[in-house]
DNA sequence: TAAAACCCTATAAAATCTATAGGATATAAG
DNA sequence: CTTATATCCTATAGATTTTATAGGGTTTTA
């Protein structure tokens, strides 16, 4: 049930974002050396974050990243989506990547149904949970 | 955020054995077979559920498995955290492997917060569903 | 035109997960 | 008392995923 490096440092760049101006830039660099993170892993990260559109650049020098939509409008959730893959424990109970399990009737599965419960409530909280949601626990 | 074949097969396994009349006998073979598990890996699965006592078992010839404690009393946060490890997403928020991470302070650190949350709600609905939960949910 | 930044793909290195192998030990039946 | 059947246990192979690095290309500004 583990939240992958590449996420982990995906939401932790997001947040350096967050916490500027809105419009301002940063550049990959910075946000590396100040989150101590290897600056081509995170490239890459970005590279995702760019293509689902929660992550904005300008190119060339004095360039970098900017989010894609305001703070408050950005979740966790689909950061997470974008660089781990589908929240759902096991796929048959999975919104975004379903597939059927072999049980006879997923509808009567005890496990399938549990697991249920697990992704609506990890789905819950990171679908309502910002980055301006984060900032703001930060300051409480 | 997946669970493993490993669990799925755990708790498919024990599930088997759940639905007997408590302390009946099963072989390994006959539940491999029926759940469609490889049966040396189950017998690592089960090895390990032995250890942690939630299973027990009986040697020799006619030998097998059978629940180390009633089904009402086996809960599937126990057998995930036996065969998968932590339920918690990242290690600071773990209960059983805690950890603390690099931020300057964990009571602060909003993506930590979010973390916990997310511990919690799978903790709190897989430290509630037992075996027998399982079951009943499946005769619904 | 040179420096600094992003863009993009490929690949290496490490870790983890899944599965198989094989012999040891225990028990019951014949 | 021997054989068949089952669990016990460790090692290792194979596959996949995760993490990280490499390197050349393109864009932009000074």
């Amino acid at each position: 049930m583990r939240l992958s490096k590449r996420s982990e440092y995906g939401i932790r760049a997001m947040r350096q974002l967050a916490a500027q101006e809105p419009g301002q830039l940063i550049s990959l660099r910075e946000i590396a050396d100040k989150e101590n993170i290897p600056i081509k892993f995170l490239e890459q990260i970005f590279l995702s974050l760019k293509n689902t559109g929660l992550l904005h650049s300008k190119s060339g020098r004095g360039g970098g990243y900017y989010l894609g939509k305001p703070a408050g409008d950005i979740y966790l959730g689909q950061i997470v989506r974008t660089l781990d893959g589908p929240l759902a424990p096991i796929n048959c109970v999975s919104e975004t990547a379903y597939e059927p399990c072999d049980c006879p009737d997923e509808d009567q599965c005890g496990l399938r149904l549990i697991m249920l419960d697990v992704r609506n409530a990890i789905a819950g909280i990171l679908d309502n949970a910002s980055l301006a949601d984060m900032l703001d626990r930060l300051e409480k």
